[in-house]
DNA sequence: TAATATTATTTGCAGATACAAATATCCTCA
DNA sequence: TGAGGATATTTGTATCTGCAAATAATATTA
């Protein structure tokens, strides 16, 4: 195997430098790179059960709980009980809210300065070359067969 | 911005996964993925100095220090002082390397699994625009005209 | 060449993470 | 309807992480 042709160490560095370019800009409004992931898994999926925000976000239940202690303390997110009182709903606060529109804007010039040297059809390739893969990988692999979404 | 679209958020939820499938087999091996990130960097770039191998594997110098040292204790690494007495040289061991050649086939396999929908083609193309999308990325942005190489 | 600055790594410490156990609620069926 | 099991989340605890300070060695310069 020729490491430097091997799909998840090319995708995973380049993940990493997606995430060292925008830790300054996360720190900046006070949030860190777990928080962003769970800002928008709900901002994008809206209010979910603890446990479903975990399967959006692949963190740890146990880190998480603790994680929406930390946010729910800095006022980004709520809790409150489900209609099945076992469960715990999470969803953005205004301040969340607030505070994800105003990353997105940031986030989204670090893309556009990454693909400087990008054609939109290159662009466009990639998005979906990623997208499939995604949807060819499972959480987990036995489950091949049953897949249905991501 | 619609973040489903975006991509530093589908490059991450794919490494992910990558890596959410892959921490089985390392954990069977021993070995952690921080542990599997400074193997492959090894395996690749060869011996290095700590510092170096922190800019390689983007862990924290502080980290990859004790790191290390838990490494060593499983003798998959040592170290050794540099022709520069302030440096030192982390290497792997015969043990390392052989770890590391168990662990590639098997994460070998993880890549062909997930690519089972994929034509050449469309490999060979995901390949080339992450390497492409990598190489328009410095560390730090402000480098972006003095860039070298990854 | 001795004092000071610079570079490389390690350690002190506070906080984050993950496994496993504990807690809380719901569902089933006798 | 209530006992036992299933599901959802939180907490106990040991380990890992990262910032800043400490340590160690090399370079500079007066």
């Amino acid at each position: 195997m020729e490491l430097g042709s091997y799909l998840p160490y090319l995708v995973n560095r380049v993940g990493q430098r997606f995430i060292a370019r925008i830790t300054p800009v996360l720190n900046e409004a006070g949030v860190d790179v777990q928080m962003w992931r769970v800002l928008i898994a709900l901002y994008q999926r809206g209010a979910r059960p603890v446990g479903a925000l975990a399967d959006l976000t692949s963190i740890n239940l146990s880190t998480l709980s603790r994680l929406i202690g930390r946010m729910e303390g800095k006022g980004l997110v709520e809790r409150r009980r489900g209609d099945d009182a076992r469960s715990v709903i999470v969803g953005l606060t205004a301040e969340g809210r607030a505070v994800t529109e105003r990353i997105i804007p940031v986030a989204a010039d670090l893309e556009t300065d990454a693909t400087d040297d990008f054609s939109e059809a290159e662009l466009a390739t990639l998005r979906q070359l990623l997208i499939k893969l995604y949807g060819g990988m499972t959480e987990d692999p036995a489950d091949k067969d049953d897949r249905l979404a991501g």
